[in-house]
DNA sequence: CGTGGTGTTGACCTTTGTCAAGCTGGGTGG
DNA sequence: CCACCCAGCTTGACAAAGGTCAACACCACG
């Protein structure tokens, strides 16, 4: 499941990806293939605890994956969910479980922040630099939700930052297909299951969204969701690549 | 209260603080000066907001302050509390309003992050991106607090991380004398006053600690608080500067 | 066309928020 | 230096949001 090499042996379709991710800094590839790294290939399901010995980063090659925090006896929490392209931190010692759990089948690189940032590549740490102040932004806005909105601005504002992200638009209305259960869902949000099936109950009979089978969600009226979902901007903006 | 300038005429004092915030990296301080700045010196309960066109950072110079989202109508989250020699990130862009307020009189540096990292000082992106990792981790312990934690684990953990920062030992006893107000706590920890002060009432009639007028705490016995605090590694590590 | 994991819905309970009434102690002016 | 005063804190009674437990329904697989 991890495989580990110091050197190339690097696929042509990894260094493609990678470009695709490093081209906004104009990094090249290479140059990232020189520090050592691990490719990280977690099936649907699976997970892979982040040891913490030396901060990490980890690329996202292609997937769905979620950055999970447990605490004893059974609770977690969901810091955020990631895409192909996103740049995951996992800084060292923090005071709980920091694990990588994959939604979907999904293929991840594994490398060392402190050897990376000595690379001598030097457009690599305005690289990293910037997206870590990116990701402190939506965890910071994470935090306002689970330390100041209601379970309906939560579940309101989830549905829409998902939309930024993965929607699609059909016929003037937006659909998005969840890759997530109910389940990340709630731990995302720090609610449970049931209340987060009771919210999209309430959004369905308002007729603010309509869903069909158990993933998909088409958003009828955003005007009101957005209203419900206490922000004060429309949404965070478009979200290129990045994001953690 | 806030002075712009673009160069220098910068005192000793203000270059000595910078130099001792600075050190780690060893960047020299006369290049963060060539960049514009503005000292922002904020009075007790006073506040300023961080508009947000643009990142930017700000250096603490000296006092106590805490980074506030507000979210319509009348409710806020407290994201940090500062001191002397933190560096605190305010990207732009966020969907809340975000502003930085003086617990204590607070003499702080507001800078342009991208004029910072574009300044050919070769440290500073990775002095930089470093503490936002830092900060990044931060941001998600409070998170997994604010999601998942219950008042009692709130309250015990802030105590905790309070002491690792502001504590000093006296005959075996931890002391610390909080600079925030019950409703500053509160709004850290997504409580309300009322519950903050119960649980510190909690607290106090099973000994785990004393209370001496409004501010001053002693902590009686660490290890149950630890306990309380539902965290699985002791505490986040000593942390020398940073935090944001 | 079953079947089991996932999602939904309902009844009830716990935790935390709300409202209101007193208490306290730090700061001010006499 | 002391007394007063008021912002900030504490405590209590009650309400409400969300959690828990349990039964059922629905897909998405085989």
């Amino acid at each position: 499941m991890i495989s580990a090499r110091s050197l190339p042996q690097a696929p042509d379709e990894l260094l493609q990806r990678l470009d695709a991710i490093l081209a906004p800094g104009g990094v090249p590839s290479a140059r990232i293939l020189g520090a050592s790294f691990r490719v990280l290939s977690l099936d649907r399901g699976r997970s892979s605890l982040l040891h913490n010995d030396g901060d990490s980063v980890l690329l996202v090659l292609g997937g769905v994956s979620k950055l999970v925090a447990h605490l004893p006896p059974d609770r977690e929490q969901i810091l955020s969910f990631h895409f192909d392209g996103d740049v995951i931190f996992a800084p060292a010692g923090g005071s709980h479980i920091l694990m990588i759990a994959a939604i979907e089948d999904s293929e991840l690189l594994l490398l060392d922040t402190g050897e990376l940032l000595a690379s001598g590549e030097p457009r690599l740490p305005l690289l990293l630099c910037e997206r870590a102040i990116r990701s402190l932004g939506r965890s910071r806005e994470k935090a306002v939700a689970l330390g100041r909105k209601t379970a309906p601005e939560r579940v309101a504002d989830f549905l829409l930052s998902m939309e930024a992200r993965l929607g699609t638009t059909e016929s003037e209305q937006a659909i998005l297909v969840l890759p997530m259960s109910r389940r990340d869902i709630a731990d995302s949000l720090g609610l449970t299951i049931e209340t987060v099936s009771r919210q999209f109950g309430e959004l369905r009979a308002a007729g603010v969204i309509a869903t069909s089978g158990r993933s998909q969600v088409r958003i009828l009226d955003r005007e009101r969701l957005s209203a419900l979902s206490a922000r004060c901007r429309p949404h965070p903006r478009e979200y290129l690549p990045d994001l953690s």
